[in-house]
This record gives structure tokens, sequence and C-alpha cells, in this order.
DNA sequence: TCTGGGGTCCTAGGACCC
DNA sequence: TCTGGGGTCCTAGGACCC
């Protein structure tokens, strides 16, 4: 059956809400980051990707390609505030809305045309009311399936609108770089290369078993990837696939070696764990420890698991630490992880009320919103006891107002 | 003064059981 | 004691997305 599908994507999303709050850095360069030294750039204003800045540089590198470059600290608050009103926009054209991270979504509204008139006024009426409402934009891809809206979202921005039909679909990715797709990264797209395959035309042309011998069970959807094809549904908030695993991991502020801070830390991170795990209803068996050494390049990881499932903070902490002591450290210590896996749900977990609704949404945004490279500690910081963060000279209080209020996620 | 933090999925090898 | 094969669970590591 012919589908039809929006893919929306909010244009450098932070920084737009950030210039829409405060009209002094409207026209501006500028780059919305986390609060700590060690933090990247999450998302810059147009004004300073035209000078360079890129998603994921260090804050001195953009300063360095962009001095004027005027660095706005993240309000996670706002951004999963303007996120959720944004989702229920689109919930008015169609219930089956995916949300794929805190800036964009995907929208089926094959059963919505008759009652709109078509994509197209869906897509216009979607644009004028967030801009109306957010004063942000957003480019919109329309395609007959997802891997291709996505790719039309991408083809004009910021404030694009990009159709394809189903009839315009061989001739739009005859000459597409393979990784333009979303499923095909740098590492793929090299070993492709080396095939002589370097276009969507060429893959979708390429001989499946080719693919196969080379990239195993995911060669044939490489070859439907080229040819545009996808089948895969829009899933709507609430009938997603339960989480696998509940993880947090942060960078220190500085490097170290003292067993006493690492243990603290390594105790903050079980505990930020532990209560999104009671949050989510689930309990896990399996503990993970992560660690990234000071030279950035060296790291290791190391689970363990459990004859049972556990959730409290202090058995995560105990299960980490003992990880920990199996190993001799080499080297001081950059990043700490830990999460947990091999989950349980526990029944009735599932809100039945619509404010409950909202709310489990608004966290699961606020878990997207580190999709976004947010280094948002205070997200879940405050969900560490006070005894815990006092004394504490490992996570700082790194919260830091940035003057715009009166914002509320109800 | 380098370089975040959430996830998911897949593979490979080993232990263990039938 | 040897030859097997299948299935499950475990750990480790890598690729991908935002």
């Amino acid at each position: 059956m012919n589908r039809t599908i929006l893919h929306i994507d909010m244009n450098a999303f932070f920084a737009s809400v950030e210039q829409q709050a405060d009209p002094a850095l409207r026209g501006k360069p500028i780059a919305v980051v986390g609060s700590g030294h060690r933090t990247v750039i999450t998302t810059s204003s147009y004004e300073a990707r035209a000078k360079g800045v890129k998603t994921g540089m260090a804050l001195w590198e953009g300063k360095r390609v962009c001095p004027e470059l005027i660095v706005v600290i993240g309000d996670n608050r706002k951004y999963t505030y303007t996120s959720t009103r944004i989702n229920e926009i689109f919930r008015d054209y169609t219930p089956e809305v995916e949300v794929f991270s805190i800036d964009e979504s995907w929208l089926d509204v094959t059963h919505s045309l008759g009652i709109f008139g078509s994509a197209e006024t869906i897509a216009y009426q979607i644009k004028a009311r967030i801009r109306h409402s957010f004063g942000i934009t957003c480019s919109i891809g329309i395609a007959p399936n997802k891997l291709l809206a996505k790719l039309a979202s991408d083809l004009h921005k910021p404030d694009g609108l990009t159709v394809v039909k189903p009839e315009d679909v061989s001739r739009l990715l005859e000459r597409m770089p393979v990784g333009e797709l979303c499923g095909i990264g740098k590492k793929t797209a090299y070993q492709l290369k080396v095939m002589s395959i370097n276009t969507c035309g060429e893959l979708g042309r390429c001989d499946e078993a080719r693919l196969t011998r080379k990239f195993g069970i995911i060669g044939p959807r490489l070859k439907e990837m080229g040819q545009g094809i996808d089948h895969s549904p829009v899933v709507p908030f609430g009938a997603e696939e339960e989480v696998k695993s509940v993880g947090h991991s942060r960078t220190l502020e500085r490097d170290i070696s003292d067993p006493g801070e690492i243990r603290r830390f390594l105790l903050q991170l079980s505990e930020m764990v532990g209560s999104r795990a009671r949050r989510y209803g689930v309990s896990g068996k399996t503990v993970h420890l992560y660690v990234r050494y000071a030279d950035f390049f060296s790291s290791w990881g190391k689970q363990t698991s459990l004859k049972r499932y556990i959730n409290l903070s202090d058995e995560i902490y105990a299960t980490a630490l003992g990880i920990l002591e199996t190993v001799e450290l080499t080297q001081p210590v950059r990043l700490l992880g830990v999460s947990l896996s091999n989950l349980k749900h526990h029944a009735e977990q599932l809100p039945l009320f619509e404010d409950e609704r909202k709310k489990l949404f608004a966290t699961q945004a606020m878990d997207k919103i580190n999709a976004r490279f947010g280094n948002m500690v205070v997200t879940y910081g405050s969900l560490v006891p006070d005894r815990e963060k006092a004394g504490s000279h490992v996570i700082p209080p790194s919260w830091q107002p940035d003057g715009i209020k009166n914002l509320t996620v109800t």
C-alpha cells in the first residue's frame, strides 16, 4: 500500500529556541553548549555555521574559527517543553507520530489526506503553526517511506519543503552518495567505496549475494536502501519497543586517579541509573562499567550478570564497584559510565492518564536531548541525593541560570 | 585547552546443557 | 571415551543513529 510519510527536522533546534527566547541573540552566531569546560558544541545557529562552526567541535575550536561566537549554556527544559508542544501540533494531523529525537519526528499522514487535502497542505500548516507559536523553522520531507522522507528533509535547509514522489525516487537516488542514507555511516560508506559503490544507484543495482558476503545479514537491506525501499512503520509514542538498557556516563571535569574519588563518582552514576530505572519501572540483571582513560583513545568496558534483577542504586553501585575492583587502572580516568541491561519490565508501569503520559514523554524527550550531544548534568544531577552532592568535587554544581525564565514543563 | 552522552543492533567466541 | 549438533546465555567489541 502506498504511504505518505513526513519527516520533520527542526532547524538548528537548540540555537533557534535560544534566539527566539532572547532577541539579542537573533541574527548572531551562537553556539549552544553543555556546562562543563570539557563541553562540545551541541548546536550552532546558521550564522555560526556560515563561519565554520560545526556540531561536535570543542568550544575553544568554535571560538577559534568564529571569534565573535556567542556561547549559550543549554537549557534542556526549554527544549523538551518546545519539543513536546511541537509534537502535540503533529498529533493534530495524525496519531501516527514517531519521535526520532528531540528535534526530529516522522508522521504517517496516509489516512489524513482525505481530511486535510494533501501532504503539502499539512506540511505548510505545520510550518506556519511552529513558526507562529515558537518563532522557529523546520525542514520537511514528504515521501513514500521513512528512509526517503528523512533524506528529503535534509535536501533543503533551513525552512525547506521537499516532496519525493514514487516516480522521482530512482532519479533522486541515482547520483546520491550512499552516506546520505540514514543507516549508512562512515565505515560502511568506506567499505562500499572499496567495492566501487559510491552512489545509491550503484548500491541498488549491486548483486545481493556480493553485499551479503561483505556485510552479512544487512546485505539485502543495503540493496533495498539503495533502491529507496523501506517498509519500516512509523511507530507512535507508547507503541515503541520497551527500553533495553539504561545508562549514564560522564566525562569528568578533570582526569582523576584517586580511588576514593572514582568510587564517589561511580556512586553518583549508579544513583542516576537506578533512579531512572525505577522511574521506568524496570530492573536489570547485567551491569556494565565503562572507563575511558586520560589519553582519550584507550578505554574498556566490562560487564557482569547477576542471578537476579536489581534496580536499587546501592546494588548497581556494588556491582559496578565489583567490576572496577577486578581491574588495575593504568591511567587517570577521563570518563566513567554505568549501564543496566538485560531488563525486566515490571507490570502496570504504563501511565494511564494523559498528564502522566506527558510527564513520561518529557522524561523520554529529555533522554533524547542527550542524543544531541548535550552535556546536561543538571537533568539527572537533581536526582542525586543532596548528601551525595555535598562535598562532591567530581560533578560540580553545573547549573547556570541563563536568564530565560517563565517556562515550565507541565 | 583538544574531542558529550544517550541508545540500538550485530558478530564472534566460549561455557554449558541436552 | 569419542563424535556430533542444537540451543541458550554470557562477555567483548564495533557500527550506527541523534
